[in-house]
DNA sequence: CTGCCAGGTGACAACGTTGTCAGGCCACAG
DNA sequence: CTGTGGCCTGACAACGTTGTCACCTGGCAG
């Protein structure tokens, strides 16, 4: 900067009125000042230009998401992404693998680096921890998963509606003896979804099987495994709920080995890539991910941008897409 | 840090040497500074810190891929992660969605952000306008596509020999009649794939069938059309390769609507996930994400701690996964 | 007792930028 | 001619931190 004013023969105070296009400048200084700049190839330093300034933005939020690898994740990054470029925002990424420490250390890099806003898909039970890093001013919003022990944002499916939704779809179809996994009870997620699964039953005064209903499935190859050995049972179901995505692929692979995908109906959690494709193509309740990344920025650059009202927290509808897996009848 | 420093009774200067761990500095002083950062929340702030030092880093790296939500994109950004934490050091990753405008200014902007690397998957042909960015000493690797204009580290797989394999693979169980579909033929990567394919058929004395082979299929529905349209023919391909893994969604579309999954050979390029699910499960030309994404890494951090050999061009081999699709034998 | 050294500490400048304010110039009204 | 006001411009301090160097203290050798 030193050197562009040198060359334009002008002080350092026009060379910055330049460059932030403050008003107040002639033309031909501003001239003389914008070809240096070109000839120079000088480049503001945004940390030194932060710095100075009163109530600065870094210009990046953070974003903890369960694996920026998995379908999920990466479709709400990218949502988040077009919503922060508009803000001229960058987004910093980093997953969790349900790392309960790492969440905490990496919510504090991010607070210490300044970001001017967290996304949080969190892997711990509690966020008490937050009370303290929120305390600087960082706005953070919770997404998929409800905040517990700290009062923020939320934007999160109705988990109740979607494992009601796709209760009532397979019963709707006849089926009465309807298979369900889930994930570890711990997780509210998963609560909930088994929660709305045993209400569509109650409401037509029917009771699922506990027998037929498994918390704790964690991995594919664990759903794969309870699949088969639900198989085994003498009065065996006729329609499997898959209570999120990764299971669903278990659930796909265990009919499959058994050659009865064209006789048990199956039912996902969370819409993938290529769902549409599978042999038969797979019925699921799927999370609009791009609605929910707009609305979790929508309310974190409100909160950026000042917003002191109570959190709000926000229910999206899931939506049943019916694509032949899930409208299997019932065996005679 | 000024509370800091006068709650602890001690200058700035000493309370700048406890949080960066200097040796030099009695017991008990260390003491009643660390509980007076914990007391009042102290955060360092990065930005003045790096300001001050000299040749400081920012920890952070910008990786602009194609799409942040496709499962390769999001699969090399996984792989950047998990090595960049390493060097403590967050990832800022953009999408570029093949647009050329695009990447010229998100480089501009992460350069201007002072990252300490950077990491290319170009969308653009040429990139001579590297030159001017990285003279400011920021390293790039690229990732997929080869640099031009400009030199410097690359990873890319070996195109060529994977399309070799894949045809290799098809004539080999017989196939004579390979239909090939391509991206646009300015890609490099797509033209290398179509050279492999050619090749391997002139190794055997062979000459693919030029109306199979189609240039220029930039969707997974215009895939779907071609694939439709080279059955129609009089003389149909007894087997399929899709040069790019939407155009494999394509192909398999079009098979099973016309119900010949199980008669016609299909090879995707680029594996993703729940293609081991498919009917028939899809033989690919696999890149190893995971291996490419930590060359990519190893060599940037290299040149971030100033290594200034030459500029690396690494190639990987792809592999061949059978599944099924490919190693059906051409119909009678 | 003096001189020297090592260990601990602080004052000050500097990093690259911008907010504040003062000053110079010119046009125009009185 | 003088005074007033508006438009440009620059000097200076400040943002939060750290590198440099000087200072102080106490211990120990001569």
């Amino acid at each position: 900067m030193r050197d562009v004013a040198a060359l334009a023969g002008v002080s350092l105070k026009t060379v910055s009125r330049v460059v932030n296009e403050e008003a107040g400048v002639s033309p031909d200084v501003r001239e003389r000042v914008t070809a240096a700049v070109q000839r120079l190839d000088y480049r503001p330093n945004l940390a030194a230009s932060n710095l100075r300034r009163t109530g600065a933005r870094s210009g990046l939020i953070g974003a903890l998401v369960q694996d920026v690898s998995n379908s999920f994740s990466a479709g709400l990054l990218r949502s988040l992404e077009d919503a922060a470029r508009s803000h001229r925002t960058g987004v910093l990424a980093a997953s969790l693998d349900e790392g309960v420490d790492r969440e905490q250390e990496l919510v504090h890099d991010l607070v210490t680096r300044r970001v001017d806003g967290l996304v949080l898909m969190p892997a711990s039970d509690r966020q008490d921890y937050l009370v303290a890093e929120l305390r600087t001013g960082t706005p953070a919003v919770f997404v998929d998963r409800p905040p517990r022990g700290v009062d923020v944002d939320s934007v999160v499916i109705d988990n109740l509606l979607g494992g009601r939704m796709a209760a009532e779809h397979l019963l709707d179809r006849g089926h009465r003896r309807i298979a369900a996994l889930f994930h570890l009870p711990t997780l509210t997620t998963a609560q909930l979804r088994r929660e709305g699964f045993t209400a569509a039953h109650t409401d037509r005064g029917l009771r699922p099987d506990p027998r037929l209903v498994v918390d704790g499935v964690a991995s594919t190859d664990e759903a794969s495994e309870v699949v088969h050995r639900l198989l085994d049972l003498d009065d065996p179901p006729t329609a499997v709920f898959a209570g999120r995505n990764i299971l669903a692929s278990g659930a796909v692979r265990a009919l499959r080995e058994r050659g009865v995908h064209h006789e048990v109906a199956l039912v996902g959690f969370d819409d993938f890539p290529l769902a549409d494709l599978l042999d038969p193509p797979l019925t699921v309740v799927r999370q609009d991910v791009t609605k929910i990344g707009r609305l979790v920025a929508e309310r974190l650059f409100a909160r950026i941008g000042g917003d002191t009202s109570p959190p709000q927290h926000l229910v999206v509808d899931p939506t049943l897409v019916s694509r032949g897996s899930g409208e299997i009848p019932p065996r005679a």
